[in-house]
DNA sequence: ATTTAGCAGTCAACCAAAAAGAGTGCTAAA
DNA sequence: TTTAGCACTCTTTTTGGTTGACTGCTAAAT
């Protein structure tokens, strides 16, 4: 630390920077022959090793032993910070991005959906969950199909809204041909595209029918599949709480929480967990274990029941945890909250609000 | 799994339930010696063992090893669920706790914060914090004095809108008796109960430095302890992507982890990190490691910018990570991200938007 | 016929010692 | 001034043995 004042010299600040950012990237000591080797520093492993003992006794890096590469010290990060760091520039698509996100705008039921979820996770001290379906906004852009053989064949969804693309593959109770299955992308391409879910009618399919008249007992069985995956696509699934599940032994295995984790990421197999259930039914749903659920999750349960108002189901809200969980609380939870969302909504909600908002 | 149809026997069905119980609470396996003696079944330990061999084979049991004790299947637990558990009743008084939370309503800044939190945690891949003062909607409902020696004492402030109790040592640059500290507190609760932070004037100070004619220079002292505490008491805090912690080795120590993350409960050793600092500055600030901060985050960054309106501070908004984070991003987003939030504000605010609103 | 006491058997959890591996510091040569 | 090479250090992993908890079973007791 003696000379605070004089520069460091233009090897040293590379060595320094790269040793940072390595370690940035890594998480683990740098160690000479890395820098050599990895980061294309032009000298031996010898001389970067004097460089970094200098570099540790001016106070930028730390050893946590001996044996090992070295860290930056906080000193190290700091000058990194002022002097080193070069200012990142978004590129306008990021800012635009970051523009998007920030003003996206909650529809009443989100927010009191999302309201519902922050309480339930609260209260039981499990992680909650909340489903949105609102498949009305969802169409598809283009059909494919791959054939696989007489009575399997892979149906390709392109959606107009995300850039998302979703398969199904389609089991047939009867055979049919290659030339099938290619007419068949055709017709929907022609009819469903850009059709939304609530507009897909008997008069629709009759005409895909029509058009098919090879194999018309496609068009019923196909038309399911495409509606299941509106659903899907449409649903919005949202998490309060999941640190909350860190404080039971069942989720200190890092792993197995990750993987719980990156199942919430990504959201389809839960929604389809979720929705796939009969969606008229408003009693509340426990699924233990391995029961209908996602591999993931088996030895977690989920807890959920589907939210009302005048009839029409608006969403779900549920509970995470592990199979061990308070029931009769989760459960006693669940059901209050539901009553009380209903009353709310059928108290406060101004005629319009279950309308859907456009973003 | 032979006897699906036959009934369990009360006896099976009492220990089932109690071992489902026990394992609920402890997360262990369940020994028969557990049972007889803290679930007070009222049979040897043996007995107990028997009948527990018997759930076993019936499938509602399982044993994760030959000497462990038993935990309950899943069938168990569907068992449990379907049978057993009863109905949890809530209190008229935790319903109502439940009605209370769920019509919080937020104001536009706060959901202009939150919203920007969930961008910063997004964007960043780290976890994000907002966080709102607004001291004036606190007030101190009485004070306390303990005198420790003649130059210092603590000073107790109960606040009257949360339960919440604060504790401030203060230290005295003169000396002081027994008397003079307990007149103090006589002299607070006078005159300073139940204001509120932006109605402490001069005017108050002086009667007050003149209702303790044998000390006067301890009100200038203690006015300064109880604004700051009133600031941490008023400031919310608030956490986004909490989890997205968990990918970086530094936090895959659970302990660690649980530290950090009981810190975000408690807020007020973050709240007093980001608040103690010059409000009117409006620099991105960056605390590296043990900078500045609460012991429990030293080796993680903490890095913040005030967000204004109009020139006045409306709340902070940063991110939280591994000291090794990728500044240079963090940097820029957070940069960004205040900047594109006073355009939102100018452009979207109507005019009354900035006045606090009474929950 | 049911319950209980007692004992041998099993397996995870814990701890200490040994082996392996990674990276350094230093010396001597280039 | 830089580099090659080697001995040294310290963590990490592996191994082997000990402990402790709980069971299942058998034989005695109710």
């Amino acid at each position: 630390m003696d000379f605070d004042t004089t520069e460091l010299s233009e090897r040293k600040k590379l060595i320094l920077k790269s040793i940072i950012e390595a370690h940035i990237k890594l998480g683990e000591p740098v160690g000479s022959k890395y820098l050599m080797q990895e980061a294309n520093i032009p000298y031996s492993s010898a001389t970067i090793r004097n460089e970094m003992a200098e570099l540790e006794q001016l106070g930028y890096l730390e050893q946590p032993h001996t044996s090992a590469g070295r860290v930056p010290s906080e000193l190290g990060y700091r000058f990194y910070v002022d002097s080193l760091v070069q200012q990142y520039d978004m590129t306008t698509k990021e800012a635009a991005e970051l523009n998007k996100m920030l003003s996206v705008k909650m529809s009443e039921i989100d927010k009191i959906l999302e309201n519902a979820t922050k309480v339930a996770s609260a209260i039981t001290n499990y992680t909650a969950l909340s489903l949105r379906p609102r498949p009305s906004s969802i169409t598809i852009r283009r059909y494919e199909t791959v054939y696989l053989d007489s009575r399997n064949f892979v149906l390709v969804m392109i959606a107009s809204t995300q850039d998302t693309v979703k398969t199904k593959n389609v089991k047939l109770p009867f055979d049919v041909t290659k030339e099938d299955i290619a007419k068949l992308s055709e017709v929907l391409n022609g009819v469903l595209s850009g059709v939304g879910i609530d507009n897909i009618n008997i008069s629709l399919m009759m005409r895909m029918e029509n058009e098919m008249p090879d194999c018309p007992e496609l068009v019923g069985i196909v038309v399911k599949s495409i509606y299941e995956t509106m659903n899907e696509l449409g649903a919005e699934i949202k998490f309060e709480g999941v640190n909350r599940l860190l404080q039971y032994p069942e989720y200190k295995d890092i792993d197995k929480l990750q993987k719980m984790l990156s199942a919430f990421e990504d959201k389809n197999d839960i929604v389809k967990a979720v929705s796939t259930i009969d969606q008229s039914d408003d009693e509340t749903k426990v699924f233990i274990g391995s029961e209908n659920m996602v591999k993931i999750m088996d030895d977690s349960t989920l807890i959920y029941k589907n939210l009302k108002l005048n009839g029409k189901t608006i969403g779900a809200i549920g509970i995470i945890g592990p199979c061990r969980m308070d029931y009769s609380k989760v459960l006693s939870t669940i059901d209050k909250l539901s009553d009380e969302i209903n009353h709310l909504c059928e108290n406060n909600l101004v005629p319009g609000a279950l309308r859907e908002d456009k973003d």
